[in-house]
DNA sequence: AGTCCGCCCTGTACGC
DNA sequence: TGCGTACAGGGCGGAC
């Protein structure tokens, strides 16, 4: 599942490709893939085509490609998104659905033909354009993700603010953690080992979190997250940029996540598995103590 | 306004 | 073997 890392590392691989490249003839596979495009599908083609892209950026798990029309390409992977570069001659991947033809300047970059494709097996992920809007410090910004906060690991990112709006929250401290207008980034992975290094369990009630602890927690937060990136930022710097949620790039490293009744690396007591918002949270019995006023 | 639930989607694993 | 069910879970619309 692409959560941070992940993104930031297909947003580095895509720049090599992309930046200078121009738009060719893009073509919808599934409607589905551009459902936020609210102008539809042959819109969205129509503006992307010949297109110059600029540069990629990158907010918590949202990906753009900035364009010389002013617009931007914004891309969410969602659960199982990826975002190819291939040659333009390569078999269709089983789940292709948005193609779009990439043209390098005549004198630079390789000289057989290249196209970004969008790949997402259950369509969670979405493509679509929007008009950029000032972000508050003179960056652009896609207008349709301005509710999404910035991510810990953009320099900009105000650990007093965040520390005082956590502490605002009458709710529990993963569901805190998962909300993309507080923090963004943080998926479900990261969060539970997050917590994990924090030593602290996931119903806290975010108003009784001291200031000591929020800032364990946000160097955590970084510290799996910069671990993460780096792993996958050598993984790979093959032809095609790349990113699998299930390629176990990462999980060499986890401590909690996924490690049901084994043993926890620091006190050897057997990971639990709880239930909690749909999905499964990890944590350790002995170091994450369920807390008073535990929020479920 | 803040909080939270249900839904969208497909492939895999597993029990009977 | 085949069928049904659980599970993976990010983000948003809308309920409360």
């Amino acid at each position: 599942m692409p959560e941070l890392p992940e993104v930031e590392v297909v947003r580095r691989g895509l720049e090599r490709w992309v930046a200078g490249a121009s738009l060719g003839e893009v073509a919808v596979l599934h409607p589905r893939s551009v459902r936020r495009h609210v102008r539809g599908a042959a819109d969205f083609t129509a503006s992307l085509s010949g297109r110059v892209v600029a540069e990629v950026r990158r907010r918590g798990k949202y990906l753009w490609l900035t364009l010389d029309s002013g617009d931007a390409l914004l891309a969410h992977l969602g659960m199982s998104g990826q975002l190819l570069v291939q040659p333009c001659g390569a078999d269709d991947e089983r789940h292709l659905r948005v193609r779009l033809p990439l043209a390098v300047p005549p004198d630079s970059g390789p000289a057989d033909p290249r196209e970004l494709r969008f790949v997402d097996q259950r369509t969670f992920g979405h493509l679509l354009v929007d008009h950029l809007v000032d972000d508050g410090a003179g960056e652009g910004l896609p207008s349709v993700i301005t509710h999404i906060a910035r991510d810990p690991l953009d320099p900009a990112f105000d650990d007093d603010a965040f520390a005082a709006a956590l502490r605002r929250r009458r709710t529990g401290l993963k569901r805190a953690l998962l909300d993309q207008s507080l923090i963004s980034g943080v998926g479900n992975i990261y969060a539970d080992e997050a917590l994990w290094a924090a030593r602290l369990h996931w119903a806290r009630p975010t108003e009784t979190l001291r200031r000591p602890q929020i800032d364990t927690l946000l160097t955590a937060v970084r510290e799996v997250m910069t671990a993460a990136l780096a792993q996958g930022g050598t993984s790979f710097d093959s032809l095609y940029v790349n990113v699998n949620g299930e390629s176990g790039y990462f999980e060499r490293s986890l401590n909690a996540y996924g490690r049901r009744d084994r043993p926890c690396a620091r006190c050897g007591a057997p990971i639990r598995r709880e239930t909690f918002m749909n999905r499964s949270s990890y944590s350790c019995p002995r170091c994450q103590p369920v807390p008073r006023g535990a929020r479920v």
